[in-house]
DNA sequence: AGCACGCCGACT
DNA sequence: GTCGGCGTGCTC
């Protein structure tokens, strides 16, 4: 009898905002076969051409069209397999989002391209043959010994780094007289060769102790240390453990924590390769990292977010750093929690997930209440760290100069006549937040979004932070002609020159978004501003990380926005902002001191958070969320929609909430409401909230409209998305 | 998302 | 008379 059943196809993710895979026959001459699941696939799309991952091998379906052939196969082996495919198949269940733009945001952009996986060779070093016989008639030095150290064979120059100080230039000394060579030699795993650190104290100790015990399975645990406890030694313990075992491990850090001297750490105590990635890297090296792990080659990385997406075929330990940063979460495209995520990778991986902070998350503070996680505290200060002394401001009635009062101008100045560092924090760049006309109230808004204009440059410059828009500050007001234009409120610019013409004698360094653009360039900022007296004004940049030793006032300007936030998640943001950028102060042996200036003295978020701390709060806050029905004990799901055209993004918002009504689910939906802005870079915004005390029920009612709701006429008249877990609700 | 096809306004 | 606006339809 004939086989009739026709030969297998493939079932392509492409990178596209479509619910669906697409079928494809192999180039001519080639089949397909299961095991090229997770192989990319370059193939003709319409008039296009997209690269695709192979998520499925099998029979056409029935009533399919006629198949086009792929143009050609990418990789001879798959490039995404077992644990990562498997945890990114949930990732697209979870946030409803397609499979092809999750696999394409999770793949480095060359890889996306389909360029092939790159070279991930080491160099190495050796003797030439003459090298061999001159090596004794060499004069004592650097360059003799480094050939001492090759004569037993070629070393890798990670090798090298680990174990040879300054060995480039005796290299380089070596080459030029013909006696060694770099060499390609296959990458492998070495053996780490750890330096010890200092001595753990007790809880510390125990820390270590339980991420030690759970090794052989997930476990999440939850590290919840003081600023100054020494997290990052517990880390560094874990990651060496880890790598003893001959295991790999992933370590996330919030966008502005992966600082040169956490990473000069890492290197100098785990003695094997510690891998980086972030933003600022290059394709090429992004997809070599991608490629080394995917081979087992590399052991450590430090990352941001999308380090998540790694593929860790030995996978030990995944540390989660500062895991109540709003970073962890990407804001468009796939949104996903980089934390959540990690999680998940830890559970189908089999291995324990530490997430560390100062400041947890409720999420996380609950999940440990519940016993989902182990709850690791750490509440002791290393060394003789003092923690600081926190006072409030009370600047009602009180003159205000750029925002400051005397009281804290005083203060600052007595800092100064102490020798000490003061750091000056406003969450506002810019000169000035609005520009305001005294006589008939007018003042700068933004052309396309509902915003002010913000002053910059000393109040000659107007800029939009939402769109970009700039434009020079009128000489006079448009609507009435008056020469009675203001900025009013005070940004970090303003700060600035209030503080230099008062502290005349005294440097004052700004750090905001607006003078230090580059990774490095607040790092070079703070190693030349250095430990002398003097003043630093600036935004969250300067909330964590880097270690000023002698800095002994921390002064708060900016809380009263915080404290009514439309934002449910608003008095957690700021407590935690709070804290961290308390923390800042008296690190070192110098007692620290933190003022915070407000108008709010009595409001019970800063009573509470001084006189209980930040546990005192979290325990307040939970169960102020648990009677409103907020996270963690809802779960929330966001539609947004933007359009030229309100009307329309009405329209969608309402197919959506009619599509989700008619299914009598068990949960809310408010809306459609106009977003927060109402009207961003031209652009009219609504939004449409979810949300339900149980989790299933709300993935159960998304996965049963969704189908329809990518269908809807109206869904093509808007650009829209779909936010799982919402970070930012207003 | 792109990209093509398709039917209505101001330009060489 | 054409170039080009973006509505809508489709992509294995």
């Amino acid at each position: 009898m004939l086989d009739t059943s026709s030969p297998p196809v493939w079932r392509l993710a492409l990178p596209l905002p479509l619910p669906r895979l697409f079928d494809y026959l192999p180039p001519p001459g080639d089949d397909a076969s299961a095991a090229d699941v997770g192989v990319r696939v370059r193939v003709p799309f319409g008039s296009r051409e997209l690269v695709g991952v192979v998520v499925e091998v099998g029979p056409a379906e029935g009533d399919a069209p006629e198949l086009r052939h792929a143009l050609a196969r990418l990789d001879p082996d798959p490039v995404l397999q077992g644990e990562l495919l498997e945890s990114l198949h949930w990732l697209a269940r979870y946030t409803h989002a397609p499979l092809g733009e999750v696999l394409a945001t999770a793949l480095p952009a060359a890889l996306r391209r389909g360029e092939p996986l790159p070279d991930t060779h080491a160099w190495a070093w050796q003797l030439t043959e003459g090298g061999q016989t001159a090596r004794e008639r060499l004069r004592d030095g650097r360059p003799r010994r480094l050939a001492d150290h090759l004569l037993a064979g070629p070393l890798d120059e990670d090798r090298l780094d680990l174990a040879f100080e300054d060995w480039r230039s005796a290299a380089r000394a070596l080459a030029k007289r013909g006696l060694a060579e770099r060499v390609a030699v296959p990458a492998v795993a070495h053996a780490p060769m750890p330096q010890p650190g200092p001595q753990l104290n007790a809880e510390q100790q125990a820390a270590v102790e339980a991420v030690h015990a759970s090794r052989e399975g997930f476990a999440a645990l939850l590290l919840d240390g003081v600023t100054g406890s020494g997290k990052t030694e517990v880390y560094l313990h874990a990651i060496a453990d880890c790598l003893a075992r001959g295991r790999q491990a992933l370590v996330l850090v919030p966008e502005i924590g992966l600082t040169p001297q956490t990473l000069a750490r890492f290197r100098a105590r785990l003695g094997v390769p510690v891998h980086v990635l972030h933003s600022a890297l290059g394709d090429g090296e992004r997809a070599r990292t991608w490629a080394a792990f995917a081979r087992g080659e590399a052991r450590v990385v430090v990352g941001t977010r999308s380090a998540v997406f790694l593929p860790l075929p030995d996978a030990g330990l995944i540390v989660v750093d500062e895991e109540h940063d709003g970073s962890f979460k990407q804001l468009d495209g796939i949104r996903y929690h980089a934390r959540d995520f990690a999680l998940v990778r830890g559970k189908a991986l089999g291995v324990p997930v530490l997430l560390g902070s100062a400041t947890p998350s409720l999420e996380s503070l609950r999940n440990a209440q519940a016993g989902r996680y182990a709850h690791l505290r750490l509440q002791q200060r290393a060394g003789d760290a003092q923690p600081p002394a926190v006072r409030i401001c009370d600047v009602r009635k009180r003159p205000l100069e750029a925002g400051l009062s005397p009281e804290m101008l005083d203060t600052i100045g007595h800092a100064l006549d102490a020798d000490g560092q003061v750091l000056v924090f406003k969450n506002r760049r810019g000169y000035a937040p609005v520009l305001l006309c005294h006589d008939c109230g007018w003042s700068a808004q933004c052309q396309r979004c509902d915003a002010p204009m913000t002053v910059h440059a000393g109040g000659r410059r107007l800029q939009c932070h939402h769109c970009g828009a700039r434009g020079p500050v009128p000489n006079a007001c448009p609507d009435c002609g008056g020469l009675a234009l203001q900025p009013q409120g005070a940004g970090t610019e303003r700060i600035e020159e209030t503080l230099t013409a008062r502290f005349p004698d005294v440097p004052v360094l700004r750090i905001d978004r607006g003078t230090t653009q580059r990774r490095d360039a607040l790092e070079q900022a703070l190693a030349k501003f250095g430990t002398q007296r003097g003043i630093l004004v600036g935004t969250q940049m300067l909330a964590k990380g880097h270690d000023l030793p002698n800095l002994t006032l921390v002064a708060v300007v900016g809380v009263d926005e915080g404290l009514f936030s439309a934002d449910f998640r608003a008095p957690e943001k700021l407590a935690q902002l709070l804290i961290q950028v308390a923390g800042r102060a008296g690190r070192a042996q110098r007692a620290g001191e933190v003022l915070l200036q407000t108008h709010h003295p009595g409001h019970p978020l800063l009573t509470t958070l001084l006189s209980g701390g930040y546990h005192a709060f979290a325990d307040e806050e939970l169960a102020q969320r648990e009677l409103a029905g907020f996270p963690p004990f809802a779960h929330m799901a966001m539609f947004r929609a933007e359009a030229k055209d309100v009307a329309a993004c009405d329209a969608f918002l309402r197919v959506v909430r009619e599509a989700l009504r008619a299914l009598n689910a068990p949960l809310d939906v408010h809306g459609p409401l106009p977003a927060p802005m109402p009207r961003r870079a031209g652009f009219q915004r609504m939004q449409l909230l979810l949300s339900a005390a149980d989790r299933r029920s709300l993935h159960a009612s998304l996965d049963a409209t969704l189908p329809a709701i990518y269908g809807a006429p109206e869904a093509r008249r808007v650009r829209w998305s779909l936010d799982v877990d919402p970070v930012d609700l207003y």
